[in-house]
DNA sequence: CTTGACCTATGGGTAACCCAAGGGTTTTAC
DNA sequence: GTAAAACCCTTGGGTTACCCATAGGTCAAG
């Protein structure tokens, strides 16, 4: 089948199947007069595979490595673990992160539902905003932490 | 004070600074001999201002435009409230998406203590991921959701 | 006057695609 | 039978908020 055929079949779009193929996670024949990408039923089977990685938190490149593990005969299972595993914690703590954020939001708007709008004096950008507390950073510690 | 200075006195990187200043949020002088950028006290205020909107979920260009409205002389709060408002609901879903994501993965991880590794035959990738369920979509919704 | 610390601008990288352009191919319809 | 629609290809640029490397100018101290 063709690219789009694929696609739809998996319900994501042609760009994306090429996207994979290009990344190598995909490694479909190529029709000899046209040029035109054939693909297979498994294919389409690898591209289901594809997708429950991504719904469980794995970037491409981790995906084509396992992949390729399991096309080389090799169980990719424990990998998956240790990526599972390690990726857990983060995606905990992002969920931290934004839950704070969406109090701070909250916050913000019951708090200034209250306050008027206050055509900036050329001092204050918009006090919705400065009457908020720092993050907690600054000079302080002059280190950065990225995250 | 030049860019490094600043940069420490709110706890960003130097490059941090540039990029703000290259993306307009920030407009020092320069030094007319040395091409060097010189900030001053409202400088740090802006960029302290910045900061606080980043922790609020800002986008660079939405401060941006706050900061121009403000430089304008118009109150850029109901912009705030109305940018607020809207991303609010984006960030709550975004955090159901991840506990979902948590859960499948600790549903995972616990699932495939007792499970075997099994090279895969050929036909199996990962049991461990195989053994997931679709997310939901494919071909019956040909229409493609993108978030 | 030579380090070393700091400044500048430019360009490339990140993640996972999306989109447009330019040009060939296949299918469909008249 | 052919022309238009539909689909394919590759290349290259855009998205977010920075980080980093490079090459080269500037400045403060010893």
């Amino acid at each position: 089948m063709k690219v789009s055929e694929l696609a739809r079949l998996a319900g994501v779009t042609a760009e994306t199947v090429r996207h994979y193929t290009r990344e190598g996670l995909l490694h479909p024949e190529r029709h000899p007069e046209n040029g035109y990408q054939l693909y297979g039923q498994g294919d389409l089977d690898r591209l289901r595979f594809i997708q429950r990685a991504r719904t469980l938190g794995f970037g491409v490149a981790e995906i084509r490595d396992i992949l390729d593990h399991a096309d080389h005969g090799d169980s990719p299972c424990p990998m998956v673990r240790d990526l599972l595993a390690s990726r857990l914690p983060q995606i905990r703590a992002r969920i931290v992160e934004l839950e704070s954020l969406a109090s701070r939001m909250e916050q913000a708007l019951t708090a200034w539902e209250k306050m008027p709008d206050g055509t900036p004096d050329g001092h204050s950008l918009c006090r919705l905003i400065e009457s908020f507390p720092e993050p907690l950073n600054a000079e302080v510690d002059a280190g950065k932490e990225t995250r």
